[in-house]
DNA sequence: ACCTCCCTGGCC
DNA sequence: GGCCAGGGAGGT
């Protein structure tokens, strides 16, 4: 099971987004023939966590979104079926009754069936069926523009960061102003931005706020074509003990002590805001 | 705007 | 045996 923690970062924004195109293709157009609840626990935010099955039962997927690290299933009649993958949950598809993952926690299976599996030791991750008023009430209306497919533009962040005097790391974080970023990718982009985390979001200049919005995309796409390739074919991964690629290209996360590849200073990890940090002292000022 | 809690497996 | 990882909700 270390395999799985060394070689498959934790579900952010790029895994779930290659959840969402490995997904797709086998739920768009099914019906829902059966949901199996293991862990209620991962029922959450449902008015009545058992009518979550019999919301879904019958209906056909009409579509698959997401929306930063959150999943919508739309499913006909006007209900959403949302997940979150948390910290250490992955959808996996199988056969009914061929073998599946320990922690397979939720089970959906769909009238041909193919099952969609939430395996989730953890269990921080969760699903739900919302109707729209629901869903307006929900955490995911209050969601800001997606880190990946619609990054605001410079001024609209400038202006979001104005006055603030959180660290900018915090405020990545946080999903009301982009959503999608997740701990290990902020690091990532700040590296590239070169800029502290430590730095009160209300002090960047301009041109460093521009710096770190061209840092977004592409951090993201690196973890999109790495962390993607370790999900698709995470079923066979696992029990090879194939490692996956995407922890070696990580330039801060996880490098604390180890020596800056872009100025060679050793870098740290501090926490702020109850989350690990992991940067370069020398050249993110 | 901040802190605490939830939960499990890996690791010391 | 105890600590650590962390996204998001809830409380203050």
């Amino acid at each position: 099971m270390r395999r799985w923690l060394v070689s498959s970062p934790m579900p952010e924004l790029p895994e779930v987004e290659a959840t969402r195109r490995h997904l797709e293709p086998a739920v768009v157009g099914r019906a829902i023939a059966a949901v199996e609840v293991r862990r209620p626990r991962m029922v959450r935010y449902q008015p009545d966590p058992g009518s979550m099955s019999h919301r879904m039962v019958g209906r056909r997927i009409e579509a698959m979104g997401r929306h930063g690290k959150f999943l919508m299933a739309e499913l006909e009649g006007d209900l959403t079926w949302v997940s979150h993958l948390g910290m250490s949950g992955r959808f996996e598809l199988g056969v009914e009754g061929a073998d599946e993952a320990p922690h397979t926690n939720v089970v959906v299976r769909l009238d041909d069936g193919i099952e969609v599996r939430l395996v989730d030791p953890r269990t921080f991750g969760f699903v739900a069926v919302f109707t729209p008023d629901e869903l307006a009430e929900s955490t995911l209306s209050r969601l800001g523009p997606d880190a990946l497919d619609s990054l605001p533009p410079v001024t609209s962040l400038r202006t979001a960061l104005t006055g603030r005097s959180a660290p900018i790391k915090a405020l990545l974080l946080d999903q009301r102003l982009i959503a999608g970023i997740g701990n290990i990718y902020a690091d990532e982009m700040l590296w590239r931005a070169e800029i502290s985390p430590l730095r009160p979001g209300g002090s960047l200049l301009a041109d460093e706020v521009a710096a770190l919005r061209r840092a977004v995309r592409p951090v993201l796409t690196a973890g999109l074509r790495s962390g993607g390739t370790s999900l698709g074919d995470l079923a066979y991964l696992l029990p090879d003990g194939r490692a996956g690629e995407h922890m070696s290209r990580l330039e801060a996360y996880g490098r604390n002590g180890e020596v800056c590849r872009r100025c060679g200073t050793t870098m740290v990890r501090n926490v702020i805001r109850q989350r690990s940090s992991h940067w370069c002292p020398g050249c993110q000022k």
